[in-house]
DNA sequence: CCAAAATCGTTAGCCGGCTAACGTATACTC
DNA sequence: GAGTATACGTTAGCCGGCTAACGATTTTGG
């Protein structure tokens, strides 16, 4: 039965959700910047096309979440020294501040949400996850 | 490495979340929807709280989709005969029109996002699903 | 070299989650 | 019976996903 998977697929991420927020809000970070931050952390002043590129989000999702990021200190736009389209977004001292506290929070979430199952199932559980992204992002005629 | 599971989750999260927006909507029915209506296939007049217990959804969030739903003709709102703090939501007929497309449509979405997996695979899945939501949701201390 | 096409970021607006604050109606307590 | 407490639904407003439409800039082609 498909209804089965849906209600429990929704819950676990409605769980998350509220999970993610109130771990990160202790912060000053709301659930959704946290993408951004990883990826300006491995690689700073990437565009917001960029992002939404790496992250698999629309651009405007990304725009929004930096003028939030933007008003909270985190990060600061500044022009592109070649091309005025776009954009670069850089950390700020604070953004970069943040990387450490961060990181525990997630593993410190992950490892709440995952407390109850071993290393094997924690792995069998991502690769379920992966394959069904793959499955719905994948054209229906292709294997 | 926390980060894996998150990035994993969240994919498939926006992945289900597009892939479900796209399958309803063709028949008027927008993607949070569907929980309202799964409720009310069960048990028609239910009232705004007792789907937000049943949902595990916050009244607001019950109040405002349901007024959608009204103004898309899919149900009504109905005083209670006994209590006037309760109102009842009342599928139309063209709400209970839906049942067979919305269910045809909940199984093809998660045959194709388990097509992948085998039962035992997704028994397990649907396990996982359920250990993240029940972790995350219970008090720290308990067991 | 200049006009058309492509690229980029932003804005506006939709849906779906949430909390806080409010008004109304019922229930409880004295 | 009156006054307080509780329960219910709604409204307002935040965040995070999306698409559509726009203005500005760069690239391309004639």
């Amino acid at each position: 039965m498909g209804g089965e998977f849906q209600a429990a697929f929704w819950a676990a991420k409605r769980a998350m959700a509220t999970a993610s927020e109130e771990a990160y809000r202790r912060h000053g970070v709301r659930a959704g910047q946290q993408f951004l931050l990883y990826e300006l952390w491995a690689e700073d002043g990437l565009t917001p096309g960029e992002l939404a590129r790496r992250l698999g989000l629309a651009v405007p999702t990304v725009t929004r979440t930096a003028t939030r990021m933007e008003s909270a200190g985190i990060l600061r736009r500044e022009p592109h020294p070649t091309d005025a389209r776009l954009v670069r977004l850089r950390l700020t001292e604070r953004g970069h501040e943040l990387q450490e506290l961060m990181t525990a929070e997630v593993v410190r979430l992950s490892e709440k949400a995952l407390s109850t199952l071993d290393q094997a199932d924690r792995e069998r559980f991502i690769g379920y996850l992966n394959e069904v992204r793959k499955n719905l992002t994948t054209p229906d005629g292709m294997t």
